[in-house]
Order: structure tokens, then sequence, then C-alpha cells
DNA sequence: CTAGGGTTAG
């Protein structure tokens, strides 16, 4: 029995893309096998456009429903994507090369299918594989395979190679699916290509692809991310102004971003009002985009009111809603706001950041000892004492510093001496500050030997007591009567090499 | 149209 040879068909194109004045390579070889799909002429190195075209007719003639089996049904379809993402990744990888694990895929139909399923699979580089391979099936691809094709490099970020195969299906008659256009579209919006990105628009309106709200929401985007913000601005007023496509409140947001990444919030909350103003409700989103750019602003507070306003709109501020705001107030040291937000997320069963729980536990205790605050302080001890308890707690050797310098200003020498305690248990190294603070309160309460202890502790951790340290102790010791304890504390500071401030007594 | 848009930060 006599096959005929297949025939290589390399679709390397003369011409240039309309996108990029590039000629047009791909490095796949269509074998076509005439046996199978029965294909009369074909120029010798590229499908014609006739061919291209009863190729299509062909599958959308098809009686669909009684021709297809259960593969290339939506929930068949489904089932082979889950198929591939339940492969262990070698497995993965002979799908495409062996016919036993791919069944058979026979019919361009079938072959787009599995093209789509690995790209559905996130595996775009095994579909890519398979299209160099089609040659193997004996198929012709159809304009279905491109977008397919287009949306693997996309996912890629490949992206020019995908608009080389987007001007290839121009320049050879395929139309492209809206989906593969839209993608590439995004996919230039988000990486800041935008010249690229409204060429690709352009396109779109020569072959009668409408843009819809969501096309231009990615242009929006990216306009804002590359810092064009003002433009962003113009398009959503000329997209409302010459209805070109009414926007919505994913356009709203997107300029408020924009606004609000490079520092003009008020200028995102005229346009919340605007949006507002069109009878479009604001979500999660907007309003998390405006929560970060006052905090970015240092208006924390300006946030707080948004939240207020927030609620007011029934819209539910969500964990990022809070933990933006709590950064922020954090950040610019509004304590007492910060720990409301706190107790609102612990409220309502939000859980956290151990961070952010730390951070505010300093600043309360900054704020407490700074100001004499005893509510303050309170609220400091609470927090730290539900910090510790935590499951995951994680406890951050300056907030433990922090905390016993607080104690120590309340005068809850005990608990201080306890914590640093823990703190050294913890293997964290207390700052010289943090001992002298619990030697000091303890020598107050006229503890002495138990702050000889502490300065045993620090001898113990190989580190060198300060000077102020013997100071405290000789001063303590002389307050006793106990002139020999001083003369000794003296001496050892001498050995040390540090000269106390205090004296013993004569 | 087998698809497709967004928000935090240390």
């Amino acid at each position: 029995m006599l096959m005929p040879s297949p025939i290589c068909v390399h679709l390397q194109c003369p011409f240039t893309s309309p996108l990029l004045g590039n000629p047009i390579r791909f490095k796949s070889n269509f074998r076509i096998n005439h046996s199978k799909t029965q294909r009369a002429s074909y120029a010798p190195n590229l499908p014609e456009k006739n061919d291209i075209v009863s190729n299509q007719k062909e599958n959308n003639g098809l009686p669909i429903k009684e021709n297809l089996d259960e593969r290339t049904t939506k929930l068949g379809r489904r089932s082979l994507v889950d198929k591939i993402k339940a492969l262990p990744s070698k497995e993965k990888t002979e799908i495409i090369t062996s016919p036993e694990l791919n069944g058979d895929l026979g019919t361009i139909l079938e072959f787009n299918d599995m093209l789509w399923a690995l790209l559905t699979a996130q595996e775009p580089d095994l579909a890519l594989k398979l299209f160099d391979e089609m040659s193997s099936c004996g198929l012709v691809p159809d304009s279905w395979t491109f977008s397919i094709v287009i949306r693997c490099y996309c996912e890629n970020k490949n992206l020019g190679e995908a608009e080389r195969v987007l001007g290839y299906m121009l320049e050879n008659g395929f139309r492209p699916n809206f989906s593969a256009v839209t993608v590439l579209l995004n996919s230039l919006s988000k990486k800041g290509k935008l010249q690229r990105a409204f060429g690709v628009l352009d396109i779109m309106d020569k072959i009668g692809l409408k843009p819809t709200v969501q096309t231009y929401n990615c242009l929006l985007k990216g306009l804002c991310y590359v810092g064009r913000v003002e433009e962003a601005f113009e398009m959503l007023v000329r997209m409302k102004k010459e209805a070109i496509v009414e926007p919505d409140i994913f356009s709203y947001t997107a300029v408020m971003d924009g606004y609000c990444k490079v520092g003009r919030s008020d200028e995102a909350v005229e346009l919340l009002n605007e949006a507002l103003e069109m009878g479009l409700a604001p979500d999660v989103f907007t309003f998390n985009t405006l929560f970060n750019g006052f905090c970015i602003e240092g208006r924390p507070l300006e946030g707080v009111k948004i939240l207020k306003l927030m609620k007011e709109k029934d819209c539910k501020p969500d964990y990022i809603s809070y933990s933006t705001l709590l950064h922020g107030l954090l950040k610019w040291r509004k304590t007492k706001t910060a720990l409301r937000i706190y107790n609102e997320m612990l409220g309502i069963g939000l859980n956290v950041d151990k961070k952010m729980v730390n951070s505010l536990v300093r600043g309360l205790c900054t704020r407490s000892c700074k100001g004499r605050k005893e509510d303050l302080f309170e609220d400091a001890y609470l927090v730290f004492e539900k910090l510790k308890s935590d499951d995951d707690s994680v406890i951050d050797p300056s907030t433990y510093d922090l905390v016993i310098q607080a104690l120590c200003m309340e005068k809850k020498t005990d608990e201080a001496s306890v914590n640093l305690r823990k703190m050294i248990q913890m293997g964290f190294s207390p700052r010289m500050v943090t001992f002298n603070g619990v030697i000091q309160a303890l020598c107050v309460e006229g503890k002495v030997i138990e702050a000889l202890f502490v300065l045993a502790s620090l001898n113990e951790g190989g580190r060198v007591p300060s000077r102020v340290c013997y100071s405290i102790l000789i001063d303590e010791l002389n307050r006793h009567g106990s002139t020999l304890g001083a003369c000794y504390m003296y001496g050892a500071a001498l050995k040390r090499g540090l000269i106390p401030s205090s004296k013993p007594q004569q």
C-alpha cells in the first residue's frame, strides 16, 4: 500500500506583519497528510485562502450536535482539562506525544479541543508544542487553532509572538476570535505596552470586532499603569460623552486607582462621587483603592472617613480594606485610630497580620511612655497578651523591648522582669536600655537581689553591662548601706573598663 | 463568541 508522502508546509511568510513590520516566521512545519484531509492543492509554502475558507466552512457546516462525542461538549472539555491537571508533570508531556494518551486527534475540532484544554490547564508550553507537531496528526490549523495559540503566547508572556500570529492571521484571511484579541490587548496593557495595545484596538475596529467596556477598561488600566492618568481620565470622559461604551464601576475604579497611585486621592474621590451620581454602585475594590490612596498620601484618617461612607453605601469592608487602613494608620502613627480599627477587625473575626499587631503594640507602648497615658498602656498590654496567646504567635524582639520598658515606666516591675526573662528564654537579646530599665525599676522597689540577678543574666548572655547599669546598682547599694556591695560593683565596673557616675559611700 | 476587566503591604 502506497501512502502519499506528507507535504511539508512551512508557514513562513514573505510578507510583513501589519503589526510589527517584521516578516512572519513560524517554526512549525505543518505536514499535510492527504490520505486524511483529502485536500487537493496547496501552495508550496502556505495554505491557500480557499482552503482555509473551505476548512472553516467544513467545520461550521457540521451538524454539530450529532457529531460531537462527549469530549466536545462543554462538560467533556472541562473533564479533559481536569484530567490534564491531575496528571503528574511527566505524563503531561506524554499526552502530546503518545496517541494512546491523547486519544484520537483526527479532526481539527478534536485537535483544537486538546489545544484549548492544555491552555486552560495552564500548560501553554505544551499546547504550543502540540501546535508545533500538528503535522503528525495531519491537520491544518484553522482560526480557532491560531486564536488559541495567540492566547498561549499571551499566557507565556511572549507577546511579540502573539502579535506575530495575529498579523499572520490577518494577512491570510483568518478571523481571530474576540477572546484571543481581547487577551492580547489586555496582556499588552498590563505590561504597559500601550502603543501596541492601541494597535490591537485598531485591528478590532478594522475587522469588526466591537470593543466592549471591558476592552476599554483594560486600556484605562494600562494608561494608569504607565502614569498617563490624565489620558485615562480623558478617555473615561470620552467614553461617556461620545457614547462609545457606557463606563461601568470598573472604569471608574481604574482611573481612581490611577489618581490614587500618584497621590491625587481627592480627585479620585471626585470620580467616586461622579460614579455615585451616575447610579453606579462602588464596590469593595473601589473603596480599597481609595484607602490605599489616602494611606500612601499620609492621610489615613481621610481613609477612615471613607470607611464610614463605605458602610453607609452598604458595601462591606473586607480584609484588604482593614489591612490597608491599619497599615496606613500605623505607618503615620495614628495609634489610637489604629487600635480602634484593630478591635473592629477582631470584632468581625478577621485575622490581623502579626507584623501589624506588633507594630500596634509598639506604637501604644511608645505613646503611653511619652504621654504617660495609663489607659493606652493597658490597651497595649491587652493587645500584647492576646498576641502572645495566639497559636501562630509571632513576637518581634523590639516589641518585647518596648513592652518591658513600658512596664517599668508603669511600675509593673514584676511583670517587667518576668517578661525580660521570657524574652531571653526565647533566644532574644534585649536592648541595654531594657536591662537598665528593669534593674532601675527593681532597685526603686528595693529589690536589689533581683536586680543583681538581672545583671547576672546580662553577664551570662555574654553581654557587657553599661555604665548606667553599675551606677544604678551602686546608688541603690549605697542607699541600703551596703558599702561593701557598692565597692564590689564599682570594682566590677572598673574591671570592665567602665567608670560609673556613682561612687561607693565612704 | 469555547473569554474577557479590578483593590494591600511588610
